[in-house]
This record gives structure tokens, sequence and C-alpha cells, in this order.
DNA sequence: TTCTAAGTGCTACCTAAGTAGCTGTGTCTG
DNA sequence: CAGACACAGCTACTTAGGTAGCACTTAGAA
């Protein structure tokens, strides 16, 4: 990507925003910048980890969801909502091991990509990024770790429950990242499936906790959604 | 730990053969053992997040469990079992958030234990570290994907059947890891509770596709545990 | 050796969650 | 503007998995 091009300045602040650059300094990051390409990407989008592995991406605008399915069952199960300034994929840029795991576009996007070796390459020249690198990984271990257990350990309405807590904007008490979602896609968020999910929606409605539009929920009591979400209060 | 330790030839040979170590230089290794100390822990220890953020591990002997646990309800899910050349806290390593994650002794262990803060300095002076602990991190990840979703996408019994084949030995056809483990852990390994670890346990016993004595579990049947775990047999 | 605790196997029961299917309605597209 | 989809809501039903409790066995400590 030039400097000239008209996304250069919105691209270049993404890049110095993403936590995964943290570390890059302002050189670098326009010398990495140079060798990458801007791809638009429609919703719905599929991607397997196949095509992936050879090219690493970084997100400009939209939302991609990242999971594993069964395919016997048709069961989907979502495990990360990426978003502006996150990286993909990052276990391809470890090492080359397949990975079976989805690529779904939630909106449309656009990426900036650039192959993979490349990328290894700059960062071996810049060795000053493995910090950044490293404190990446290690929030999306703590992520993973939360999801891995959280089906397990909890009902799925404290699972709904906490979902609405961990995306909701503490001020605006705003829905963000998983605003305008179908019911399909916060099952898959959450590990269960449609008809679960509109049930655990219409007790949260019922109860004064949440209210709905479609494809809007909207946190109506806070106190009441942390209690459920502890397991203090039935719904 | 001083070279003429009893001890420091086994300590030696676990750290050159751990993956986190796996690029450092065989003088790097000596320095860095020359600033731990060996600990004995008995079956059963139990360590909360807390504890362990400020001191670095290696474990020497013995297999640790990693857990993450509901004390309203008093189930526990097992995410990871740690062993001889393993390291934790990981996380800790990378920042300095809180981390509500348990870890208990499975068995008697022998572990290398040094100060977090000389842990991050020895890496700072051994930047070539770095590959090898993302591709640790990778490791841990790609694992953790799969706890992850596991749950949501199968049922217990799949999940049986795919933990004992995870673990076993393609060669000898034993059980590695998670032998001589007790129902109540086998429950923690797959999100499930005792009881019906057994139930299903009797039913790949009564398919023939395993064989049990107290505290073991024997593979017979191979084919039909694969079976078994792609869905293709209900046993 | 004896006693206790840990582990397994099993019965009977309960319920959260999943399945199937239909209706009405809002939204986008041709 | 019309038709096709996508989505939410709801009913009725099924079932896997969780709960509780007990008896028997084995291992290890006293």
């Amino acid at each position: 990507m030039s400097p000239d091009s008209t996304h250069y300045s919105r691209c270049h602040n993404v890049l110095l925003n993403s936590p995964f650059f943290k570390d890059s300094s302002a050189e670098a990051i326009e010398t990495l910048l140079y060798s990458m390409t801007l791809d638009s990407w429609n919703v719905k989008s599929f991607k397997s980890g196949l095509e992936l592995s050879s090219t690493f991406h970084i997100i400009i605008s939209g939302r991609l969801k990242v999971y594993k399915s069964n395919p016997d069952s048709g069961r989907e199960h979502t495990v990360f909502v990426l978003t502006k300034g996150n990286v993909f994929d990052v276990l391809s840029l470890l090492d080359t091991k397949p990975h079976d795991v989805y690529w779904e576009a939630l909106d449309a996007m656009e990426v900036l990509k650039i192959p993979m070796e490349h990328m290894r390459h700059w960062i071996n020249q810049n060795p000053e990024v493995h910090k950044a690198i490293m404190y990446y990984l290690g929030e999306r271990m703590r992520q993973l770790m939360d999801v891995s257990t959280d089906v397990s350990l909890h009902s799925t309405l404290v699972r709904l429950a906490n979902l609405l807590l961990k995306n909701v904007n503490g001020e605006t008490r705003q829905l963000e990242l998983i605003n305008d979602l179908p019911n399909e896609e916060i099952a898959g968020l959450i590990g269960t499936t449609r008809a679960v999910v509109s049930r655990h929606i219409q007790e949260l409605k019922r109860s004064g906790a949440i209210s709905v539009s479609r494809k809007q929920i909207n946190v109506k009591n806070l106190e009441l959604l942390l209690a459920v979400a502890e397991e203090k209060y039935s719904a």
C-alpha cells in the first residue's frame, strides 16, 4: 500500500493503535504497511484454516468471528470475535501446523494482507515487537481459558448474562461488539442453540433486566443482570 | 541450585529437553539453573493464582492439573495437565493481570522455582528464547481452542473417547499422562461429573473398546474407540 | 492386622437443554 | 411494490446429562 492511497492514513492509524504493534517503531510500521495490500470482504465471507495459513491479516474495519464447528450436528461454537486492530491467524504465524478453525465475516470488512513469510521476516527484523506479540497472545489465552470452562461450569442463562455484561459499555450502557447480532450468532458465542437463547432472552426481558428489539438488546437493569450472572437470581 | 547438587544433572536434563527452552544456549540454561531452587510438593498440594504470580516454576517430575472451578456448584474443569518440562504460570510471566485459575498436584512433585522478576530479566537477557516461548504459547493456545469448543460440540461419550485417544501411546497402546486417575479427575478433564464418566466407562467396557481395573483403563479396541469419537458408533 | 477413606458401580429420579415445527413480522432486493 | 428471506417468539416433545444415595471393594495408614 502506497502512502498516497486514500486509505493510507486510516490504515496507518489502526496499526498504531493495535495492541499487536504496541512496541513497534513508526518506521517499522511504515515499512510493513508498504508491503501490505488492502482487501475488501463481503459480509458472510468464509475462510478455512488452510486458506489463511499462507497470508497474514490485520482488520481495518468490520467484525470477524473465529469458530469451530461439528459438521455432523451442524453446531458451531464461536471462540473469538475479532475487530479493528486485531490480527489473524496468529497461530499460523507461530508454526505451520494445521488448524481446524473457520472464519466468517460478520460485517463487510476491510483487511490488510501480507504473505505469511513476509510477516515472519518483518518480525525477525524487528525483534522489539516480540514483547507486544507475547502480551497479545497472553490476552488471547486468558480469553480462551474463560471460554473453555464457561460451558461446563455455568448454565446457559448465566453464560448469556455474562456475555451481555462483558460487552456492555459501563458508561453508555450500550452493547458493543456483539450488538446487532441475531440470536443464532449469540447462541454460537455461548455454545448453545438459537431456540435456547431466544428462551432465555424472554426470561431476562420478563424480569426487566433487558429490553429487546429486532437484532438489538438493551441492558435495562445492570444489577439484576449481575445477580443472574453470579447465579444469585434465577430470573 | 549449585552444579554439585545431587539433583543437578537431572534438572539440567529436563531444561534441555523442555520445549520452552528449545532455543536457549547451554550457557544461558546453566545461568538460569544457578539462580533456581528445587522444591518438593506433596500430592494434592493446592496453589491459587495469587500465590503463583510472583514465582515462576518448571516441573521436574510429577503432574500438575490447571483448572477452573465454580465455587457455587463445586464443579471443576481441568484445562491442562502439565508434566515434566512444562512451565507455569506462563500468563503471569507475560503480564501482571490477575488470573482466577487453580493448580493442584496430581502426584508428589519436584519443581524448580525462581522469582518472576528474575525470570523476566533472564528472558530479556536472552532474546533468542522469544521464538521458543511463542511457539510454546501457540501449542498451548491450540490445546485451549480444542478444550473450549469440545464441550458444546460433542457429547460426553465422544469427549471421553477423544480423551483416551489423545493420551494413548500408538505403539504400546498404554494410556499416558492420564493413567491412574480416578473417575472424578477424568470427569474434570471432559467437563462433567463422576457419575456420568462412570456410566460411559461402563458403556465402553460393554462394547469391548476398553477394559478397566481400579484407577486403570486399558484400550482394547482402538478402531472401535475411534468410531465412537467420530460419532459413527453409539456404544 | 484392622480400620478408614477413596474409589467404583449401579438404581432411580429430575430437569435443563436440545429438537422440531409453525406463525407473524420486519427487511431487503429485484 | 411484491415476493422472498431472515429473524424472533412460542408450543410441545425428547433426551442427555446431572443429582442423590447406597453398597461393595480396595488400598493404605494407624
